[in-house]
DNA sequence: GCGCTTTTTGCAAGCGCTTACATTTTTGAA
DNA sequence: TTCAAAAATGTAAGCGCTTGCAAAAAGCGC
């Protein structure tokens, strides 16, 4: 920097300035300036910039795992979003796993972030005291929670199931189950589990069976086989995803049960395959990208002092097709 | 720190080692220390530490898109390989766009990392002169160029196309055309055309047609169509990728071309996907956690004078499913 | 207990920027 | 042209750590 600054016979303050707040720099000079910096090839040196100033020009995110599409989505979104601005996107994945979220936060704080995307509300208490402390801003995505003190993005993850339950059972369906992904640390799957018991018990039913399953192909496939051996077999089963719901298709077609004359099928998420597949998937549809843009902008957006969470639903949208149709 | 040190009795530089060169503190100093720490809640500055150390202990990756699992999945590898040794990840998409990628790449330097894993070797001259200049450490990977005085990591896109190209000949196939990715930018995509030339000279054929296409299911099924509309039809396609083959094999059906007794289709990367649709998909297994880890172990190691580039080439084997079969 | 070597700790000088404040230059109304 | 107000630029004090070097403590052979 001191290069460029004796190069251009000016201070080091003014190249500072023509890089950070370009506007207070006299047109002639800066462009005089400019022209040093591209001449020298002069980069500016990110953590002294940190340093000085603060700022850190990154936001953080941390999804439960990159190997979902509805996760690559979102991110990509938010990249493209925080790119447009300036900013740089710091990446870290939890696995599902409670305490490697907490870590993985940590090592975020740590390297320094202005703001900090995150899956779902639920986790460890001490992870939001140190976003306070720091004072980090925060959005909470995949859930809305209008009563909560921390900013949600997302949708009803409930109410969408009671939609897909209200839906079946105007087709005449009566003994239903479901296979959920794992509730433990994933507040979304417990909503969508809820949502189902509630609109079942709405009408004086309750779910045959509620499996809990790691979101993946191959575990539809065994929860199917799972609940073909029960003694009441359920005429449609609501999947916590479209990964689980693809492989419970699969596994349908290999055990030779029509889809959807003997068996109606819900995934939700609607990842690309849902409608490509043969049957197409009745699923619901997640606002990905609406949830990712929010998000940058807010994440981008100067605190406010004592300024109240935000909270913002994007419609979750029932996807009709052709794996559910009328009740055996 | 001061704090920390002022309540531990220590100076701070004590403190300091005690978080980054714990083996240089006696022991009963060290868990003195370490207790401050937890219980005054302190978290060093990594902006702070960065300038003072030059060492930002991040790792970048450029990648073309997260919405194609197979880069999902090397980068999920290469983020638990760098969490185990306390590195993070910084990553950035390119959306297979060469000014993009430089302009990212300068964004990821900027920010400030130790190495940078790319996909492909083909970019900007500006890019490696930056980063020779910066000295970080680099990896090309998804490629396996020993000639070069770059590093790479990965296999031959060339060769195992040519593998396909030989089996689909065994069986008889003599009208074959590719349906490749974009190869402007791209020299992954390249190559595999390259392949295939190659392996039909050296057979004295040539292919019928060489279509390049965005990796996706719709322009997959576009090119389909594209190819059987001409006067003389192929026996087998090759694909580019796995999501381009997806789409063929989806629009063969809609066609009511039988796949394979009319029509061999083949693929590259051999997502899960292509295990599970039916007809499963021939492909090219690609060694994408192989290369994962072996690309963080290499970018975390400390870098030596006048090292010579390292070069690995891991297999890429054929699997062969469902979607191929003789020629009728 | 002594003098030596080896290990542990403290001191303090930066690392490369930003920015509050002081100073100089420019602007524009009289 | 003059002079106060506004805008542009320079000065220099940090930002929160690491680490070379000096000083102190510990270990060791006698």
């Amino acid at each position: 920097m001191e290069d460029v600054a004796t190069a251009a016979e000016v201070s080091t303050a003014t190249v500072s300035r023509c890089l950070s707040h370009p506007e207070k720099v006299r047109p002639a000079l800066r462009s005089r300036v400019e022209e040093v910096i591209g001449r020298l090839g002069y980069t500016p040196h990110g953590a002294a910039r940190a340093l000085a100033s603060s700022r850190t020009n990154t936001i953080g995110a941390v999804i439960p795992t990159l190997s979902n599409a509805i996760f690559a989505s979102v991110i990509q979104t938010l990249q493209e979003s925080l790119a447009a601005e300036g900013r740089t996107l710091l990446l870290a994945a939890s696995d599902y796993d409670r305490k490697r979220e907490a870590q993985q936060i940590g090592n975020l704080v740590v390297r320094g972030i202005d703001g900090l995307m995150l899956t779902g509300e639920e986790r460890e208490p001490a992870v939001y005291e140190l976003l306070q402390r720091r004072s980090i801003r925060k959005v909470c995505t995949y859930v809305h929670h209008p009563w909560s003190l921390h900013s949600t993005i997302g949708f009803d993850n409930g109410g969408a199931m009671e939609r897909l339950v209200a839906y079946l059972h105007d087709l005449g369906h009566r003994r239903m189950a479901m296979i959920a992904g794992l509730s433990a640390d994933n507040d979304r799957a417990r909503e969508r589990i809820e949502g189902v018991r509630r609109a079942l018990a709405e009408r004086e039913l309750a779910p045959l069976a509620v499996l809990e399953r790691r979101y993946s192909v191959n575990e539809g496939r065994q929860a199917l086989r799972d609940l073909m051996e029960q003694a009441e077999r359920p005429t449609a089963i609501l999947c916590g995803n479209d990964v689980l719901a693809l492989g419970v298709l699969l596994e349908a077609d290999h055990l030779g049960l029509s889809v959807p004359n003997q068996l109606s099928i819900t995934g939700f998420d609607d990842l690309w395959l849902a409608r490509e597949i043969s049957p197409g998937l009745t699923t619901i549809h997640a606002p990905l990208r609406d949830m990712g843009r929010l998000a940058a902008s807010y994440l981008m957006a100067a605190s406010e002092p004592d300024e109240p969470p935000l909270h913002r639903e994007f419609p979750a949208e029932l996807v009709v097709r052709g794996s559910t149709g009328p009740a055996p």
